[in-house]
DNA sequence: CGTCAATTTTACCAAACGGTCAAACATTTT
DNA sequence: AAAATGTTTGACCGTTTGGTAAAATTGACG
């Protein structure tokens, strides 16, 4: 019986607990959300929910954590190697898919972004912050090749961040005004389009 | 003394109120906005507040149906009779400003909406569509006319929302990611650089 | 100045919230 | 099967929250 072994009962509880808290701190954002909410989502009881963590915060910042991975796993793939512009638009349509596949990742960064990310910040600052740095340094190489437009490679990256996880975030206003469901596929030839023309050198 | 007079008093206190409450909401979004916060910030107590409004729904209410009046007037302007092009890039600038100059209330809005806009869901369905509806039909006209690119003209236009609001809803990232500032003006020459080459017949 | 209406405050309420605790119940191990 | 460990529950607590009632204060006006 080692220290930190986890029953059965336990893989089993906490998968349900991420399952829904996730669902919940990304529907009504962190303050919006209840333990009782992602208690009776997951089938548990409020002090069921506390056994297995401390307090919301923990269990808000468990869901987070664990997420950002997978959240920045297409970023981390562009390839230092590749052809510069197949490279940037394979990251343009990861990230679409993701906003497709998984809206409830994306908003639940976005509920925590828009609110000042008070409890990511550091992670931004430091993680993020420099994931980024090693890619701007490989987009500004190709620039200087004459490979890519003359462009800022931070504001390159911006624009790819605003414009898939849109689709997710804002998923309610674009059903809103075009009165359709979100498609997914228009959007992959928009900005297959857009890119492909503003990366041109 | 006539039946809806508003006294010096009343509108003094209206403006502040108004805000308070555009600056609270849009910091913690509806549900993490609370009546003693907003009432501390505009000098009130909180019983006072609630002798102006009602409730805290009919102050969220209240300061969202004001300003999404001037948070549409930038695509009003979008002229039939303008340069295709030089109009388009006239609203992308606009929003841009719109982002630096009115944070709080594109904040105000994507907290609304990221959140699945429950309480102006209606609006968007109606007055904002019926506004998109407008200007796509312009640009389809354009596009026949030969004077844009073939591109889809709702994802232009969320495009546009998009990429501008982006500096103001998340800026934190943008300042965590870069550790500067948001330079509105490199923003402004990437975003004159994509309009150009996209839009481009 | 006195009166009436408008405004503000004090004290309060009920519900919702995050969280605790000890007892009850299950499960695993010996 | 007994003991030990792991899990779940019901009852509860203090705080925060949106909101109310009525008294006290302030301002408008003849």
């Amino acid at each position: 019986m080692t220290e930190y072994a986890t029953t059965r009962i336990q893989r089993k509880n906490q998968a349900l607990i991420f399952e829904a808290a996730l669902d919940v701190f990304s529907s009504f954002g962190f303050r919006g959300a209840t333990l009782d909410q992602i208690a009776s989502t997951a089938g548990l009881s409020k002090p069921n929910l506390l056994y297995y963590y401390p307090s919301k915060e923990a269990i808000h910042s468990a869901v987070l954590t664990k997420l950002l991975h997978t959240w920045l796993a297409p970023l981390r793939e562009l390839d230092e190697n590749g052809d510069p512009i197949e490279e940037i638009l394979l990251y343009v349509i990861n990230k679409l898919h993701a906003a497709r596949d998984l809206p409830r990742e994306s908003r639940l960064f976005a509920n925590e972004i828009v609110q000042g990310a008070p409890r990511i910040k550091s992670i931004l600052e430091t993680d993020l912050r420099h994931l980024v740095e090693d890619k701007v340094r490989i987009l500004r190489k190709w620039i200087k090749q004459g490979r890519l437009a003359k462009i800022d490679p931070y504001h390159l990256i911006f624009s790819i961040w605003s414009l898939t996880q849109h689709y997710a975030d804002f998923d309610v206003q674009v059903q809103a005004v075009t009165g359709q469901e979100t498609s997914f596929d228009e959007a992959e030839v928009f900005l297959n389009h857009l890119y492909r023309r503003m990366l041109a050198p």
